[in-house]
DNA sequence: GATTTGCTGTGATTCAAGTCACATTCTATG
DNA sequence: CATAGAATGTGACTTGAATCACAGCAAATC
């Protein structure tokens, strides 16, 4: 992919007018993080704004214990804003960004994004609406955890991340494992709630999958 | 307190060009919210933007059987910008802000701050870096809810939260209950870590406030 | 096809914390 | 001072989940 084809993916490239577009691309990083490597480090200060073309960012958090959970991702044409947080607030990284699918992405310097956002209407209201949307994302996430079980959790999370083709049922690929890190759980609770779910007829095991028969059970 | 006077404790006010703080206070509106009373519900899209200048507001959120966990407080100088999440997200406000001390602020009209987002520099930074100082606040909770038992989160509350002149010792005026909403926790589990607390000598517990004697027990 | 590596299944155990149910203080207020 | 209403103290019980410890299985690799 060249620059051009991950910026397009982007709603902030899209609705930018011919002036900023020819700006975007001329001040542009392409970069390329392959499966597993990490984009930023909790309490770094890397000083980037990236957009991801393709691929899939996680941003967690990880306990003591090796726990982790995740807090959002990021997907195509979103992008990652924890350095923006982290400059704007004067403070370090709040938390780990790292490839779980080869990521494709352009970068700029937050300097640059920065004198953007005061600059263009459309950057700006970019920036906005994405840091808007994650401060409600995160203060639904911390109602989850604090009052809702684990079980319910797993359900929501399977229904909300199941995918499909049409004539095929939905399905989840992801281990149990990662699964936990998601939730923020271990993996055995993770597997015995999936089983019981099998038992009860809302979805079937595969290795590496859980396929969604009936997601009115999950509720 | 006149407009002037809540107005004169916020940073942005206190940034704000001449010309700006006059436009700021043509257009401020007061307002007194009771001990008690409610800001903005959860669901609710009121489309203000508030300044406190006394006062405190608790944000929350309640879960089903009543308990209730403090997402964060906004003290006088502050600002509160649930709305603002609530608008440049499209979604209805994603908790509810309620006066746990009588507060006196000024509200602007959500359009209003939409404006002079686009128009004064000043404005975008401060509301930028409010956000962006959230998001990463809410993303520690969230990692402090999920990693951290309750006697930690317990201890750091009152370590945190404890005030005291010179001479006196610090403590925190509030009762079990408050403090359990405080935490997303349940009165009697609060209670029973405060006496444990007090057996190691780290407090001395008073009605309605607790006194921290060794902060270095609660580490 | 044999082997190694990574996933998954499950029992047993432990523990933090939520819940229920009262008893026991305080202390403000009449 | 009397007392009602809040706030606090505690025992008993229950439960959701984390942890430990393996055993069985699938699948990729040699």
């Amino acid at each position: 992919m060249d620059k051009k084809a991950i910026l397009s993916r982007s709603p902030l490239y899209q609705n930018a007018d011919p002036q900023l577009r020819e700006i975007m691309e001329n001040n542009a990083l392409i970069t390329r993080l392959e499966t597993g490597s990490y984009y930023i480090h909790e309490g770094d200060t890397v000083e980037n704004f990236a957009i991801v073309g393709e691929g899939q960012l996680r941003v967690f958090k990880s306990g003591s214990t090796g726990r982790e959970i995740t807090l959002y991702t990021v997907n195509p044409g979103e992008s990652c804003l924890l350095n923006i947080a982290s400059i704007m607030g004067g403070t370090p990284s709040p938390a780990t960004a790292q490839a779980t699918i080869t990521v494709q992405a352009v970068l700029f310097p937050a300097a640059t994004i920065k004198h953007w956002v005061a600059e263009f209407p459309a950057v700006r209201d970019f920036i906005f609406g994405t840091l808007a949307t994650r401060v409600s994302a995160m203060m639904a996430l911390v109602e989850e955890v604090i009052f809702r079980n684990v079980d319910r959790r797993l359900a929501a999370f399977l229904v909300e991340r199941a995918e499909g083709r049409p004539g095929v049922l939905p399905s989840v690929s992801m281990t149990h494992e990662q699964i936990a890190s998601e939730l923020g759980s271990a993996r055995e609770v993770v597997s015995r709630l999936l089983k019981e779910f099998e038992r009860q007829g809302a979805v079937k095991l595969r290795r590496g999958r859980i396929v969604v028969v009936d997601s009115d059970i999950l509720q």
